[in-house]
DNA sequence: AGCTGAAACGGAACGCTGCTCCATTTAGTA
DNA sequence: TACTAAATGGAGCAGCGTTCCGTTTCAGCT
């Protein structure tokens, strides 16, 4: 599937600069929809703010998967990125698998609805939970062996499930103070510090 | 809201015959509906199976929520009923937590996007949300407090995050067989069992 | 510059859904 | 049996996703 990157990688492959432009325009206009209507807002309304036809934005962007995982493209690799990074400064892996899952649960409480584009139960975000994957996984991976590797955690958790479990917990409206993904996916790590159940 | 209970409580206030027919004949095919198509199925289609207009299904249930509220209520006050029994019976709290925390996934991910629906973006679902709370948010605090009371968990979690924190693991495709709610419920409870973090 | 083929475009159009409104039917009663 | 109000059904409206096609615009060539 991302055989040469994801959707919407490839800016240098169309010809004609009025068709870069627009994809850049529509860009810009779906971001700031996104922010204030969530990454569910209507085609129509994106078009609309980019002045352009809703046709030319399905061309870019064929599935509405593409047109959030190229707005969110640069922050999903920014935090594919900042795994290795932080399991070099932090004082143990545990500790760096504790700042990315953060820097991973900001990423999707501040972005509205999308984490409950990533678990939803259609498949019209299937392409983006395959972006997600891809690129975070094998991330999270390396930080769950170091973890386990150094003895902080026990091991037979499957990075799959844990990265799944944390975006779980992030789905949701983010204004209500009863609940704060952070704490509970706090727990959940702390859950992977005992030692196998009897 | 629940001043006489929740929406579909009350089969006796209406006078007419055929009025209490439909209510069950609509509660019927909403659920033979859902197993199938999830609780988000299209009231026409919910409407079409019942064999009367969609009116009948708006009357009888102003909102979506009251349908689903309707159709489930007494497996919810199963669940309910469950956790008191479970304090008498089990080995220990935290024993009795476990076991109602499975009744309660076993529920979840047995209906086709239901706990999708709890924590739903929009508030089409919000008598749901309230409903749920109303009815198990009483019992998930008491099963809490007795494991806190005999110093199996931590104390300081409160009832309604664990809840929501369980529900939202519980949302997904239930058909892959790289994540089962089940683990990372267990995940999280293992979590509480830890003493405070430094 | 002017021409031309193709790429890109815009928005009308179609299908599906939620929800409402109202003319018609029907149950219960006098 | 005749009457009245509850109950009904489905047409109708609005919003959204997606496609289709006539029109516009670009880029290269003469």
């Amino acid at each position: 599937m991302a055989a040469e990157g994801p959707a919407g990688d490839a800016p240098s492959r169309s010809k004609r600069a009025d068709a870069q432009r627009n994809r850049e325009t529509v860009l810009t206009a779906a971001a700031e929809v996104f922010v204030t209507d969530g990454v569910d807002a209507p085609i129509r309304r994106i078009a609309a703010r980019a002045g352009v036809g809703m046709a030319t934005i399905y061309r870019h962007f064929p599935t509405r998967a593409d047109l959030v995982t190229a707005v969110y493209q640069h922050q999903i690799e920014a935090c594919a990125e900042a795994g290795p990074n932080l399991l070099a400064d932090a004082g143990s892996p545990l500790d760096a698998l504790r700042r990315w899952t953060d820097l991973f649960v900001d990423f999707l409480v501040t972005k509205h609805g999308l984490a409950d584009a990533l678990q939803s139960d259609s498949d019209r975000f299937a392409a983006l939970h395959a972006y997600f994957l891809d690129r975070l996984l094998p991330v999270c991976a390396q930080l769950l062996d170091a973890a386990v590797e150094a003895g902080e955690i026990r091991p037979g958790t499957q990075p799959y499930e844990l990265m799944r479990g944390i975006g779980n917990l992030c789905i949701g409206r983010d204004d209500d103070p009863r609940y704060d993904p952070r704490r509970l996916v706090a727990l959940l790590l702390q859950g992977l510090q005992q030692p196998p159940a009897a």
